[in-house]
DNA sequence: CGGATGATGTCAGTTACTGACATCACTCTA
DNA sequence: TAGAGTGATGTCAGTAACTGACATCATCCG
């Protein structure tokens, strides 16, 4: 028999996730998390860096999807296109509809984790301006549409996970397409047009 | 002669900002501020919610300036130009260049600080949204301009504390406007000459 | 003159997080 | 195969942010 059962940091992962949900994440301790997960404490710490970080454990991988993906678009395709490409791949990192909306309902529920949520969103912007400068972009170019890329997304990800759960929605990519088009026609459209929206 | 000195709050912020710049935040006890001010860490927390605050205790007033230029400015002002009034009514609420950067440099020294200062523009980005839909702007541009007006002001405030000290730079209501113009040229700019860039 | 007020002090407690060191199944090597 | 490493965990003590409850006492107001 193994000294340790194996999964110590999916099993800390698991228990915060469902303490946070179950009594709200300010009035869950550490030590309750390691305790359900059967571990200690100092465990917990050694996994995650603080007790916010769990429910941000996958935001490696997420950039690392995005940024691969636009990196990897052929060199022909627009540099819209290839956002487009790094959104799906990314999406594709998501685990499913509910436990993303359970997240999602913790985190707005706190300040704390809504500033951790923000830097993340900076990083991720800050990663995919540098690969689409390395993709040739100029230098407002490729901010701008780093950061107009990642407001697509979150647009997209609200309507999935605000959808009724009921209904049968649109899949998360398809509603990426949507938010896309959007964001195509508004920029597009010219400017007379758009004065008077 | 008065029970307690009248500006504890004053004192405090005083005392932190100094502590914060000669050893770093980190580093920095909020006993410590407390005795340097002359009162105790339980007095501190009166005043400021948290170590942090105590760097954007401005940002309720600075929000306010900016909110109330662009709800003022005359309704027959473009959108943009009454963005650029809000935008130069907060900066005249920013002390001096060598306070602001000073504080800059406390803020970048530290991922928590960071975190503070996404969610205060996060919020800023909300005030502003909804004061130019009280304008009468629809619902996408209300919100893609209030961000692209902070990221003017973003751009022309790293400008201003960035620049030498030595030299005798432009002020800050002058380097907003130049980003301002930078702005109009970009999104102005036909769609050709845009992608050359 | 006396009670209400309000900013501060005092104190005890909780909890996130850290550093140092111990433990012990497993593995690799001589 | 013995014995030295390795690595994930446990144990323990400590620091510091933050909170609630209650005391104090100059000032103000009736």
């Amino acid at each position: 028999m193994a000294r340790w059962e194996p999964d110590s940091r999916r099993r800390l992962h698991e228990a915060a996730f469902a303490l946070y949900a179950e009594r709200g994440f300010d009035s869950t301790t550490v030590a309750e998390i390691a305790s359900r997960a059967g571990l200690t404490e100092r465990t917990f710490f050694r996994h995650f860096a603080d007790k916010r970080e769990v429910l941000f454990a996958g935001s490696e991988t997420f950039q690392q999807a995005m940024v691969s993906a636009v990196a990897g678009a052929p060199g022909s395709a627009a540099p819209l296109d290839a956002v487009a490409a790094g959104l799906e791949a990314a999406a594709a990192q998501i685990p499913g509809r509910e436990l993303a909306r359970q997240r999602q309902a913790i985190i707005v529920a706190n300040p704390e984790l809504q500033e951790r949520e923000l830097i993340k969103f900076a990083s991720l912007s800050d990663a995919l301006t540098n690969t689409l400068r390395d993709r040739g972009l100029g230098d407002p170019a490729a901010r701008l549409l780093a950061e107009a890329g990642l407001a697509v997304f979150r647009v997209a990800f609200d309507r999935w996970t605000d959808a009724d759960a009921d209904a049968d929605e649109r899949d998360l990519p398809a509603l990426i397409q949507d938010s896309l088009a959007e964001l195509r026609g508004i920029v597009t459209e010219d400017s007379r047009t758009a004065a008077a929206r």
